[in-house]
RNA sequence: GGUCCGUUGGUGAAGCGGUUUAACACACUGCCCUUUCACGGCAGCAUUCAUGGGUUCAAAUCCCAUACGGAUCACCA
């Protein structure tokens, strides 16, 4: 019988899903349902100084959004409870104190002080820091002494102090790590707290994990966890230690970097399903040279051999031609829900219709990569004036633009029912007034109403500027 | 500093020993479509895969150095 295949997600409640994170994320979901396997969500909120309230609900938030719905965790259950880590500390205390039986560990009563020193001395002999070893020499007696005493101590593996360790790894191939580079780790805390290290190994053995899925940070790390295992006489998992999320200048990504933040581009009114589909093409690509895919393609086509070794940039032009695929596939009402909020926040729509807003959101549906783009787009229907720049005055320099636009001016004054029509009408007129047509005709009006040389339908554009803006704007030829 | 990882065009990224005069995508340029704009379609855009050696009949692909970039060396995760 083959053995289920089990992931994790195992995020510290920061409060803050960095795109990164959410990258590794995906691709636990994606490979334990491409096996018809489960997904758990793990909180691991060991470090108590780093506890943010809500923290959990908000990254079930996101995945939810994300549709990465665990199959365990915190807030829906499961078999292998508690999925916080802080809510299984006996746990961790009994392991490692079996450990310590097994004389595979032991405790350690060295003060802050005393490490900093030995620190100190690595650091000025230029020699890489580790622990030496100093309490394993204790005697039971010494031991106990201490502990009734109410002295304050961790419990630290013992690790191999020669030989080589070797695993294997899905991306990276075959990883050799000396051990005599490896430190004697603490498990255990003297808040009683297990490390990240410890809880991290422990949990994935009693969850029953298959899979471990993280970011390459810890390629270096896992011998440590190797020895653990080994120590418990625990299978190991199957290693899939995926490539950094980078920025443009290969600096890991940073908060400041912007967008960063999935929340971040969720509220800009960048679509779950788009961010997605980008962030799993961060590191990986399908065999095909398709690039947009569902959750159900993903889970169907992903193949973790496939991860890529190099750090994965994170471009946001890509994400925004992602993104505008799905803005281009959206219904109109749920464009609206995600544009109308980012206008109404930066301007006064109090005198505008409910359907003069849609319209506009309509026009400009293939324009925008994401919600809040909006804004940006459509500065030309907010403000009072608009300047031209020099490419539109260059071609306001061409031969009978002043004549469109005298004569359009004209013809739209003359409409007295303000619709699409009667302003097509009105280009129409202009068209057989003056005899030119195609560019000649469209670019000019463009230019004079909108003040740019892009922009969506001309006449829906008119229409919704209104005739007084219109009529106003054109009459700014006179003075060019 | 030790250890580990990476390095393909303006950018992302395929390729993993011969079918490659290096896919595909973003960006850019040109054309077509559209009486304009955008969308969409088509075409162009690396004689070359960080550099130097080596292995081989054959290398972007394997090996070794060098350079550059990054990660990691915590009672953080």
């Amino acid at each position: 019988m083959v053995k289920k295949v089990r992931t994790r997600f195992a995020p510290s409640p920061t409060g803050y899903m960095h795109v990164g994170n959410l990258r590794s994320a995906i691709f636990a979901y994606l490979v334990a349902k491409h096996y018809d396997g489960d997904f758990i969500l793990r909180i691991e909120d060991t470090d108590q100084t780093r506890q943010v309230e809500g923290a959990v609900d908000f990254i079930y938030d996101t995945c939810n959004l994300c549709g990465l719905i665990p199959d365990e965790g915190p807030l829906n259950g499961g078999n292998y409870g508690p999925y916080t880590q802080s809510e299984r500390l006996e746990t961790y205390k009994k392991y490692a104190e079996q450990l310590v039986s097994l004389d595979k560990a032991y405790y350690c009563f060295c003060s802050e002080e005393r490490l900093e020193e030995i620190r100190k001395l690595a650091d000025l002999n230029k020699v890489p820091f580790l622990y030496d070893g100093h309490c394993k020499k204790l005697t039971q007696e010494e031991i106990n002494a201490k502990i009734t005493n109410g002295e304050k101590y961790v419990i630290r593996q013992k690790m191999p102090n020669s030989g080589v360790s070797i695993y294997h790894d899905i991306v990276y191939g075959e990883m050799s790590f000396e051990n005599k580079l490896l430190e004697d780790q603490i498990l255990l805390k003297s808040d009683g707290f297990p490390t990240y290290n410890f809880a991290n190994v422990v949990d994935d053995h009693l969850m029953e994990i298959s899979h471990v899925i993280r970011g390459n940070e810890y390629l270096t790390s896992t011998p440590k966890y190797n020895h653990l295992y080994d120590a418990f006489g625990w299978e190991k998992p199957v290693y899939i230690h995926l490539p950094m999320v980078v920025d443009f200048d290969m600096k890991k990504l940073s908060k400041r970097h912007g967008a960063a933040s999935f929340m971040d581009l969720y509220e800009s009114g960048y679509l779950p399903e788009g961010v997605v589909n980008y962030l799993s093409l961060l590191g990986w690509s399908p065999e095909t040279t398709d690039e947009i895919f569902t959750l159900e393609e993903l889970i169907k086509i992903f193949n973790p051999t496939r991860i890529n070794k190099s750090p994965a940039v994170y471009d946001v032009k890509k994400l925004n031609w992602v993104n505008a695929h799905y803005i281009k596939k959206m219904e109109l009402n749920e464009l609206i829900k995600i544009t109308v909020p980012h206008l109404k926040e930066a301007y006064d729509l109090s005198d505008k219709t409910d359907n003069w807003v849609n319209h506009l959101v309509k026009i400009y549906q293939n324009h925008i990569s994401y919600g809040k783009e909006i804004v940006e787009v459509t500065d030309l229907f907010f403000k009072k004036d608009i300047l031209l720049d020099n490419e539109c005055k260059e071609f306001m320099k061409e031969e009978k633009t002043k004549e469109v636009i005298i004569s359009f001016s004209k013809h739209i004054n003359q409409i007295s029912d303000w619709t699409i029509d009667n302003i097509i009408s009105a280009i129409n007129s202009t068209k057989d007034g003056v005899g030119v047509k195609g560019k000649m005709l469209y670019m000019p009006i463009r230019i004079m109403v909108s003040g740019q040389m892009h922009g969506p339908e001309l006449p829906d554009t008119i229409y919704l500027l209104g005739q007084e803006t219109v009529i106003n704007r054109l009459d700014g030829i006179s003075s060019m």
